[in-house]
Parts: structure tokens; sequence; C-alpha cells
DNA sequence: CTGTCGTACTACGTCTGGCGTAGTAAAAGT
DNA sequence: ACTTTTACTACGCCAGACGTAGTACGACAG
């Protein structure tokens, strides 16, 4: 019952990657994990959509990438947020606030009370 | 600067549609003015983005066209919902609450507030 | 009575983001 | 020694949105 289709959050797994790259640099799995805690477990981050942000934001100059130089465990793939790569976000959230409220006119409140179906 | 990028809708223009069905069968163009005027013209649904939706909604039985005897104007092709329809759109309603939930934990509230960018 | 505007669509093709499937490989745990 | 976890890459498909274009009828102005 309580899963979210892709089609909603599409456009926003961006957003929500670059937001644990507000704070300091990270790499894939690390955030995958951050996603799903965050959410409590409401939205887990497909593997494939992971990667591909990835490299979409690099291209689209929102993110840089660095290898790491671990003393010990795996190389890892870094990516750290660019100044345009803020400026996308708070666009986001700007774009966010507009659409939760054109989307709100067309949900029936009343249908989600009794939740009857 | 304050257009809604179609990735974010995405998804959400059946619900629209959906929504003024629930009260009375309608078609395209009175449909497209509807969703102008309730958003404040926040949002405006492309022709191509209406009608195919019509046609993709009418194959999952979410709706039936039917043609109207006009007297005067020209002709329509009207839709209504069905009972799967009315299911499918009380899904959505729910699965919305879900995804401003998930969603909200990544929107960074002080940007917001002084729109700085 | 002619041209333009509003109404009401259909057809076709492209783009993008998400995701399924698969495979690789090193480190860490048992 | 084997399995699990970590950390990716490659390939390709699909669906929804949308650009462009064209059709056609009615109303209304000049």
């Amino acid at each position: 019952m309580n899963t979210i289709s892709s089609d909603v959050i599409r456009g926003y797994n961006d957003t929500m990657i670059l937001f644990f790259l507000l704070e300091k640099p990270s790499y894939g799995y690390e955030i995958s994990k951050q996603i799903k805690t965050l959410t409590k477990e409401k939205y887990v981050i497909k593997e494939t959509t992971l990667y591909s942000a990835f490299t979409r934001m690099e291209k689209n100059g929102y993110i840089v990438s660095f290898s790491s130089d671990e003393e010990s465990g795996k190389r890892r793939t870094y990516y750290r947020i660019t100044d345009l790569g803020r400026e996308y976000y708070a666009q986001k959230c700007a774009e966010w606030n507009l659409t939760k409220e054109v989307i709100e006119n067309f949900i029936d409140k009343e249908v989600l009370q009794n939740g009857s179906y």
C-alpha cells in the first residue's frame, strides 16, 4: 500500500542528494543510507537512479567528483556541491513550495480522512 | 522565475483532471480552463499533455468517453469518471500525503525564508 | 462575405528520468 | 572458506510530458 511511485519523486531525487552534500562531501552508498534513515524507510532510492543522478549533476555543474585516498576500506568517488549546485537546490526548494500549493488544490481532504478505498 | 517544471507535476496531471470529473463529466477545453482558474494561472496544462492523459486514463479504465449531442456549438468528446477512477483518485491523494512528508525532509526552510538566490 | 480569433481536437516524434537486469570487485564479517 | 556488505559501471527499456504541426467548425468584426 504505502509505496511511493517514482513519478512523484521524479525531479526530487537530485534535491535529496544535494541536501546532504550541502553539509559535507559524500558518496553514493552513504547518501543512499542517509535517505533511507531520514525518511524512516518510507523512501529508498534505487542504486541506478542514484548513480545516474551523480553523473547528470556533475555534467550540469552542480557537483564535482574527487577520488578518496582511503587508508582502509574501499576506494570511493566523493562528490562536493558547487555554488551552482547550491543555487539549483534553493531554486528547487522554492519550486517545491509552489508545486505543493498547486497540487493541494486538487486533493480532496475528505477522502483522506476516512481512508475509504 | 515562477514556472513549475513538468517533472514535478508529472503523475499528478491525471489527478487534477479526475478532480473535476468527480463532480460532473467534462471535456478537454473546459478542464484546461478550470485548471488555469483554480491555480490562479500558476499552472497551465499543455494541450498534448491533457489529451494524452485522456486516452491513457480511458485505456486504464479510469474514465469513459461519450460524444455530446450539442444542439449548437462544436461537437465535443466528454469524459465521465468510473468507480475505478474514483479509487485511483483516492489512492493518489493518499500517496500525495506520503510524498509530501518524504520530500519535506529535504527542503531547507531557511533558504526559503530569505529567498537568497 | 472574408478574415481572424476562439474552440476542440489528432498525429507524430523526441527527450528525460527512473529503473530493471546484470556484472564486477574489494573489504569485512562469521 | 564463504557470505554479506560495500561501491560501483554498463546497457537498455519505458512512460509521461511536451514541441511542432495540422485540421476544422463556429462566432464575430469590419
